[in-house]
DNA sequence: CAGTGGTCTAGACCACCGA
DNA sequence: CGGTGGTCTAGACCACTGG
């Protein structure tokens, strides 16, 4: 069975086209049964493993369900994803073709208080480091992080060069990620994050934080403050 | 080769928690090279197949980059991805365990503004559905939902019945959905929309805006306002 | 029990990269 | 050119589901 090797497009593409298409024209509801990998592997003349590729994809990208022993169906909801990725703010800017700078505001040793304590699962007043920055896009701020870090999972990190890297570069270096956990959400900046923004106490701020895990530690709890007005995030979806 | 059949994991499992293991413990680091696909065959004693299944999907996962004729390496940054998902606020506030609630403010037939007939691809003063929704989650406002929909793509959303299913349901029952794009920011809400969430005009909100396409229409324009002090979007990666 | 998907093999040919 | 990943096959055995 030699397959001609001017097709254009991968079988198991072709065959996961065909299903979109399906779904995306109405013509298979959320709910309603796909065919079987033998009855496509009829349909298509492939291989088994080729349509169950096919098949398996679509399921990772959520759009049909799989259970072993009953079938495939087309999913409920179009589960659809974006992806929310840990970047650093600085290929950030570079990346829209501006110039990225940043003011050092604050690098220092704290005692942790009880939340700290517990963030990080140390003892109460164990030495913890504390770093303030402010972000700027042409010159304009946009983001202040502002910075806790577990001497555990990156000791040197108090002597790190933070004009020619970071803090983001620096822990995703020193300190290999395993886990992280986000929230967003909307609040008013504190009389001194406003005055390092630079906008009015009651403007709205995105307010982003995130702790992240390496190895056996909880290296870093971050809170990202965003001016409302300059800066959003977006992103798009596609079938 | 028999291979033995207690084994608990899948034999591509058992490749890709090695190369997990070698990245997350700092032994590989970014821009490392990735045993090849015929060394890890020898490493492992599997078929070229299983191996290449477990790198592909490493890379689908974002922990390695593979390039045909080159190689693999291991990714740059972890370019890690939470699930920002379409799901219907019924759902979401049912699957923590609460009672949700809708109030109906608005529903009907308003002609297109330049902006709106831009969204849509329509003249303007074409007739487009409008909704204005706010969901409560155990009595309390969570989410106002400001709505348009353009009549080709649901032409019967005036007589869903709102108080069974939600807008979000209805639109993706009558008009599949296939692409979203999204932006998430922070910002203060309108007198209105501060009295039917029942706080300040000064209490910063969540928005996002969010358009839909179905087919070759766009489908719905609509303004999600949160408050941001009992509404946060979170999420978790894992590596 | 028959039908489904989940996994795996031992080959094969191809396209691409770098030396 | 040899080594890499990208795709594909024609089988196979297994685990699970449902009637």
């Amino acid at each position: 069975m030699p397959r001609l090797t001017l097709n254009p497009l991968p079988a198991y593409e072709q065959v996961k086209a065909f299903v979109k298409t399906q779904i995306s024209c109405g013509h298979w509801r959320p709910g309603d049964a796909v065919p079987s990998e033998a009855a496509l592997q009829q349909q298509f003349g492939l291989s088994r493993m080729t349509i169950n590729r096919a098949v398996k994809e679509l399921a990772v990208e959520g759009l049909v369900t799989r259970i072993q022993g009953s079938g495939t169906v087309v999913a409920q909801l179009h589960r659809i994803s974006s992806t929310l990725a840990i970047r650093d703010i600085h290929e950030e800017v570079l990346e829209r073709g501006h110039e990225h700078s940043v003011h050092l505001d604050r690098l220092e040793t704290v005692r942790a208080n009880l939340a700290l304590a517990q963030t990080f699962k140390l003892r109460q007043g164990a030495k913890v480091f504390h770093s303030v920055l402010v972000h700027h896009e042409d010159g304009v701020a946009i983001q202040i992080e502002d910075r806790y870090v577990n001497p555990a999972a990156a000791p040197k990190y108090l002597s790190a060069d933070f004009s020619s890297t970071t803090p983001t570069r620096y822990l995703l270096e020193h300190a290999p990620l395993t886990e992280a956990s986000y929230s967003i959400e909307a609040s008013l900046p504190s009389a001194h994050e406003a005055q390092c923004l630079g906008i009015q106490a009651s403007d709205p701020c995105l307010v982003m934080t995130r702790s992240t895990v390496s190895g056996a530690h909880v290296a870093s709890w971050v809170r990202l403050v965003y001016p409302g007005t300059r800066y959003s995030f977006s992103g798009k979806f596609q079938l």
